[in-house]
DNA sequence: ATAGGGTTAG
């Protein structure tokens, strides 16, 4: 039986408007009224709680207003109808499926809270809002600009909060925060959680303690993945199922380690009789290829075909994959088609794969005829594949045509990545349109991407090469307020400097990062060495070799010294 | 619900 649910609580619009009495303190409203005021029958219904009809009118106003007036809105609207957020409304608005998938509307709302909504004196809400938000960030990590960034900053403050509100963490908030956590990737965070959540009292699952292993796997801490496969071995609650060995092969598998990798799959199959294998021996062929046994990957292919276990399109992917690769197109194409043949459904990826492939080989003529036939057999190419086809366009010297199709991403509704882009300026530069090359930057930019160390690279490059020095470090440093410094940027700009022979330049540009207390990787002075040497300039070559240059220090009037790199011209 | 495959670069 219900109560008049469907009522809100607070006064109605109309009431408001007109009302020229004093008017009644605000009232608080809750997310589920039934649940607030609970009727003597309530816990008998087997019928969900009924959500407040305020609930919807408060999440489309948050997916309304513009940041900047949110607050505003949110004062108004609350002053209008004479109401209060309880911080259980809040939490409830954050966990809608609703605003789940918009994570900075969301964010925004927390922030322009009056008064924090009282969300303190309620740790439960708290923690509820801090896990929606971040499970909000995890799931749109490919599109939210910063996501990870955002993520730590919402579990600094979290930590902020200490143990009187950690203490609340539930065993469902525990799992979601390190699934959110172990998602994007943020490892020391993931720790953390791990820890306030034993510590909260909270028995993890098989499922959360999977996460943990994932996590730890993907942010390469290989020996704590171990140890904590281990802890689960010894413990009947959680024993390590097929998704546990699954994740600590390729762990093993990335970390090079493919003996221990094959020693786990002998463990697993000493466990079980018939299990879903397919999974292990895919990531065990895939990685066999990638670190150049390809004999050893196709044995294993073979090994798989004699045994009874599935073959799947993944594993005929990565197969496929590894053929392009080795540029054995011939045998790549057949192979998809015996799938194809034997009723395993083909799929974007493997075209993905073949047009690569034909790209790479220079053959650009079957590349296009097989992304038109993906077409033709419904599949719909992704961003992945337009950039393989983009590529082999600029590979083949025709980088308008690649250009006309990185418009037609945008119509297709597909989204540019930054491979896109970096292909994209790369190509440009090498044609020696440097203007348009700037313009796609700029765009990516715009566009919120934030630029790899690989796309920094093209850049530098194609600036340095046409003697554009300074413009690149001008955008360099309009990186860093941004947050974005490319990991290997200021080697990679010597780099480019050296190339084009400017080692007075390059030197001067070492050693101001060195001033600013960065390190220059051993690898620039090798790089120097070798360029000086192919720019015929032995004698420098020979003095870089027997200084201290980049590597040491030198005393004079008892003071140490780094020895600089310019030293090399006096 | 957690696990395996595709795109840059010399």
């Amino acid at each position: 039986m219900r109560r008049f649910c469907h009522v809100p609580r607070g006064r109605l619009p109309a009431a408001a408007s007109h009302n020229h009495q004093p008017l009644p303190p605000p009232e608080w409203i809750e997310p589920y009224p039934d649940l607030a005021d609970p009727s003597p029958y309530a816990s008998a219904s087997a019928a969900p709680p009924t959500p407040s009809p305020w609930l919807p009118r408060v999440i489309s106003l948050i997916l309304r207003s513009p940041p900047a007036t949110l607050a505003a809105d949110l004062r108004a609207f609350c002053k209008t109808f004479l109401l209060r957020l309880s911080p259980a409304f809040v939490a409830a608005a954050l966990r809608s499926p609703q605003l789940a998938p918009h994570p900075l509307p969301s964010l925004h709302f927390f922030r322009s809270l009056p008064n924090g909504a009282d969300l303190l004196a309620h740790p439960q809400s708290l923690i509820s809002c801090y896990v929606s938000l971040l499970h909000s960030f995890a799931r749109s990590k490919e599109t939210a600009p910063d996501a990870a960034g955002q993520a730590r900053q919402l579990v600094a403050e979290l930590r902020a909060h200490g143990d009187a509100v950690l203490q609340h963490l539930t065993p469902a908030s525990s799992a979601s925060l390190i699934r959110s956590l172990a998602a994007l990737g943020l490892s020391e965070e993931l720790l953390w959680a791990w820890q306030a959540m034993r510590l909260a009292g909270v028995e993890p699952t098989r499922l959360t303690y999977n996460c943990l292993l994932d996590g730890l796997v993907n942010a390469g801490l290989l020996d704590t993945a171990i140890n904590v496969f281990d802890a689960m071995s010894t413990e009947d609650r959680v024993r390590p199922d097929l998704v546990s060995y699954n994740i600590l092969i390729k762990g093993y598998c990335r970390a090079g380690r493919l003996q221990d990798a094959m020693a786990q799959l002998a463990d697993m199959r000493e466990q079980a009789e018939l299990a879903p294998y397919s999974p292990m021996y895919t990531a065990l062929i895939d990685s066999m290829g990638k670190f150049g046994r390809e004999k050893e990957a196709m044995a294993l292919f073979e090994r798989m075909k004699a045994s009874r276990i599935e073959l799947d399109a993944v594993t005929y992917g990565v197969v496929v994959n590894r053929l392009c690769r080795f540029g054995n197109m011939d045998e790549a194409l057949t192979c998809f088609r015996s799938c194809v043949e034997k009723g395993v459904a083909g799929n974007a990826i493997f075209y993905t794969s073949l047009i690569d492939g034909f790209g790479k080989a220079g053959m650009i003529d079957q590349a296009q005829e097989l992304f038109k036939e993906m077409g033709t057999k419904g599949f719909v190419p992704d961003s992945y594949c337009y950039n393989v086809l983009i590529d082999a366009l600029v590979k083949a010297g025709r980088v308008d045509d690649a250009c006309a199709l990185y418009k037609r991403m945008e119509d297709d509704g597909c989204d540019q990545t930054v491979y896109t882009y970096t292909i994209l300026i790369d190509g440009l530069f090498k044609k020696h349109k440097n203007e348009e090359a700037l313009k796609f930057w700029d765009s990516m930019i715009d566009k919120g991407i934030t630029p790899t160390a690989a796309a920094f690279r093209v850049l530098a490059n194609g600036l340095c090469l046409s003697g554009k020095f300074s413009r690149a470090c001008k955008i360099l440093d309009e990186l860093a307020p941004m947050g974005v410094i490319p990991e290997t940027a200021h080697e990679d700009m010597i780099n480019a400097l050296c190339k084009t022979g400017r080692f007075k330049q390059a030197c001067k540009l070492a050693d101001g990062i060195v001033k600013k207390g960065r390190e220059i990787p051993g690898r620039v002075r090798t790089m120097m060495v070798n360029a000086l040497r192919k720019a015929g300039n032995t004698d420098l070559a020979v003095k870089l070799v027997h200084s201290k240059i980049g590597i040491g220090y030198e005393r004079s009037d008892s003071i140490k010294r780094r020895v600089k790199f310019q030293t090399l011209f006096e």
